[in-house]
DNA sequence: ACCTGAACACCGTTCAAGT
DNA sequence: ACCTGAACACCGTTCAAGT
């Protein structure tokens, strides 16, 4: 088997994988069709479904494929909280980094997926701290949330030019407090949400060492 | 204008949100087609164009309409911090209980519009508590944040028969912990996730009183 | 002002037929 | 084992034409 696969002969799995990945990278998740695909793949449409089953099947092995590539987690920081701090942002911005995983998580219902690889990583730090069985699951399961929906949210919220902005006339009741109308009015700040979150949630989940 | 529209003369704008609801209610969003829609309503599809512009205007309107119902909220409770609990709570449940709004607004990128009818009532307690200003606008977005993801991943998780439960297989670290283990692989509690962290970011971003 | 049919440019998927 | 073209049953949208 040749590594960069050659072009000519005719298509495999991967390749088809593989250049699904890049169409979606490259524009977003509704320019994949298969049509298109086929025509990039220089094939007739229908030798995809030969080689993937079809549309549905294909977003399944992206999924796949995208997550197996951020598998491997390194953590930083000197106390175990730290670390558990380090893993939630770096998986935040792993996360980030890949936005069209998201809508492809989205789309096959595999949005919790996505935070799997994390979850042995937290469990470590988590024993550390002596966590362990079902109070180290349901810390796990409060961490991954946060990050997760953390980054749905905002990917969702800024993926279009839509109003997101909140309407400052929709509150009658908060006219005496212009500086609130003021800042609600501006545009989310959602790293700093997230920090404020993350840490609240720490402080009611991780035991103090 | 008669109360309830009639049916033969033609179609209004109201009517063709008020079907298109209906359509997306009992089934899903995927069933709202312009073809179907207007098959449901005994016109041509071009006529639709005519009253609603497009398909994404007509989501919108959707969104609109069925935000508008849930506008009015009431507060139960003593103390400030109960009542922002039951409001949190109580929005969640809203939400909750309208799943397809969900489906809607994350179509036209308006998840966090979703939202809006409740930041009145969150001001007003937290002027209860004296936050005002910046303050309480980070406060609103926490909570905020907190609820509407909640809902848009409990949601999107439960949507399909996808294998959401995670792979026990994936984490060899883990053998050591096997309640942990058992514990990722039951079922997530959504509930007890969100209650937990509302009080957390509470303890964090409510005074004490 | 409102509604229509015809047409355009797309979709995903199946299936019998080729090599 | 792999690839093909033709066909089916859908989409959203436009547009000229009707009343």
């Amino acid at each position: 088997m040749t590594q960069r696969a050659a072009r000519e002969p005719g298509v495999s799995r991967d390749s088809v994988v593989d250049t699904a990945i890049r169409i979606v990278e490259e524009n977003d998740l509704e320019a994949l069709t298969m049509r298109r695909l086929s025509a990039e793949l220089g094939t007739a449409v229908t030798s995809i479904y030969w080689h993937v089953g079809n549309r549905d099947a294909l977003v399944d092995l992206m999924v796949d494929k995208l997550l197996a590539d951020m598998r491997d987690v390194t953590v930083g920081g000197r106390t175990p909280r730290a670390r558990i701090t380090s893993l939630c942002r770096q998986w935040r911005q792993r996360l980030w980094d890949h936005p069209h995983l998201i809508a492809l998580a989205h789309e096959r219902n595999k949005t919790l997926a996505m935070f799997q690889p994390m979850q042995a990583a937290l469990a470590r730090e988590l024993h550390a701290v002596g966590m362990r069985g079902k109070d180290a699951a349901v810390a796990i399961r409060g961490l991954q949330l946060h990050v997760v929906s953390s980054v749905v949210i905002e990917r969702t919220a800024q993926r279009g030019p839509t109003t997101e902005a909140t309407d400052p006339t929709a509150w009658p009741a908060l006219t005496d407090d212009p500086e609130l109308v003021a800042a609600l009015a501006a545009p989310v700040d959602y790293r700093a949400a997230f920090d404020i979150a993350l840490d609240a949630l720490l402080d009611r989940i991780v035991p103090k060492v």
